[in-house]
DNA sequence: GTGAATTTACGTGTTTCACGTAAGCAGTCG
DNA sequence: CGACTGCTTACGTGAAACACGTAAATTCAC
């Protein structure tokens, strides 16, 4: 027997997931809820398996619900629903600790197909989000090993061998003595990288570079 | 019709999937090839649409080949098939420039629709491959989330506060003005949050801040 | 309530930043 | 060839930030 909470700023949501779910023989509701304070007030004292929150909008009201759940009930899994899927809230949700996701494209059997998994302690993401996150993660890898000819283009090799030395912490005295020429000139390369970049201050310069794969984080 | 070359060190490989993909009317195999040099040299002068490479290990001589088949002809699109579905091979033939993985749950038809797949622009990541990803993105994305607990915590909410505001290019004496507090106290600040975290550097402590998504880039 | 950590702040000397100026040198373009 | 542009080198000056030490008031935990 599943334990399952519900949550949604409707009522009428409520009402018919209610029904929907305990026609299922295995899952039992036990707690329908529209108010975040109440729901994280009566979690604390129950046994629940499964959260099932519908998510509106990605206001940080309903991320912070998702960690301040996890953090006090650590056995509690929390499904999302949402018909907003986009990589926003997807991505969003998982990082708050949601550990699964229903889009829109999502029906009946995905739900339940979706408690059980989450139940037994996997993760559960709909088609759609699986998706989207693939594409998100593949593109991001291909990124990755390809991003160095971007805007750094537009720097000359000496000014990025001293930015890459400073974003590793030398000081300019340092990076003077390595390349045989003065600190004044050290300086004067930072005055025409940020010039260049039109960037204010020394730690835009340190955010472009890591941007720019410069420098390591 | 689509124009295949196919590479592999096993010859008998090589004329069994040369025959496979005969019997497709789309497809035509214009190479079949088992040497590195061999296939490199004579693709520079074919309109080769999509390659197949069968890796047997993650060899740097197999990654490379990749990338420079990648770069010489940008048209191609590889596709790499291999018994060995780690993570590691995966992520490493993606980053090189692979447009498509089949592991060794792949059929006939997975091979037919990933040749269409890559023809047409699209990346084709096998059943296998694309759980094996989405997997390791989720815990990438999680881990992300959840680090603001580990070190993070050993700053005082006031540190936090000064260090967030700095990250977003401040000056001292702004910092000092929003907080009504003395600029040398903002120093202090700044000086105890190195102490703490044994930072040698301000660039030190962008790092850490970004790290732990205390400012962002 | 005693000790530890936090927040506040200053002193002093060094380093870096911001902004301007500028000379030598390589490449380009008419 | 001469004008122009961009890169590298470098200095001057005043302001800001950093390094390191010291220290008082406050808060918090045990």
């Amino acid at each position: 027997m599943i334990d399952i909470a519900l949550f949604d700023e409707h009522k009428l949501v409520l009402e018919s997931l209610s029904g929907m779910l305990s026609g299922v023989s295995d899952f039992r509701v036990v707690l329908v809820c529209s108010d975040r304070n109440v729901l994280a007030e009566k979690l604390k004292s129950m046994q629940v398996h499964v959260l099932i929150l519908n998510m509106h909008d990605i206001s940080v009201r309903n991320l912070n619900l998702i960690v301040q759940l996890n953090f006090s009930n650590t056995k509690l899994k929390i499904l999302v629903t949402s018909v907003i899927d986009s990589e926003e809230i997807v991505l969003k949700t998982i990082k708050a600790g949601a550990k699964g996701f229903l889009g829109k494209d999502s029906d009946r059997n995905n739900l339940v197909e979706a408690i059980y998994t989450l139940r037994n302690g996997h993760d559960y993401y709909s088609a759609s989000i699986t998706h989207l996150l693939l594409n998100r993660y593949i593109s991001s890898l291909k990124s990755d090993g390809l991003n160095q000819r971007a805007e750094t283009e537009s720097l000359s090799s000496r000014q990025i061998e001293i930015l890459k030395l400073w974003g590793e912490s030398y000081t300019n005295q340092e990076i003077a003595d390595r390349f045989f020429i003065s600190v004044r000139t050290v300086e004067s390369h930072k005055n025409h990288i940020m010039q260049k970049l039109n960037l204010k201050s020394t730690v835009d310069m340190i955010k472009f570079a890591i941007k720019n794969n410069i420098i390591e984080i």
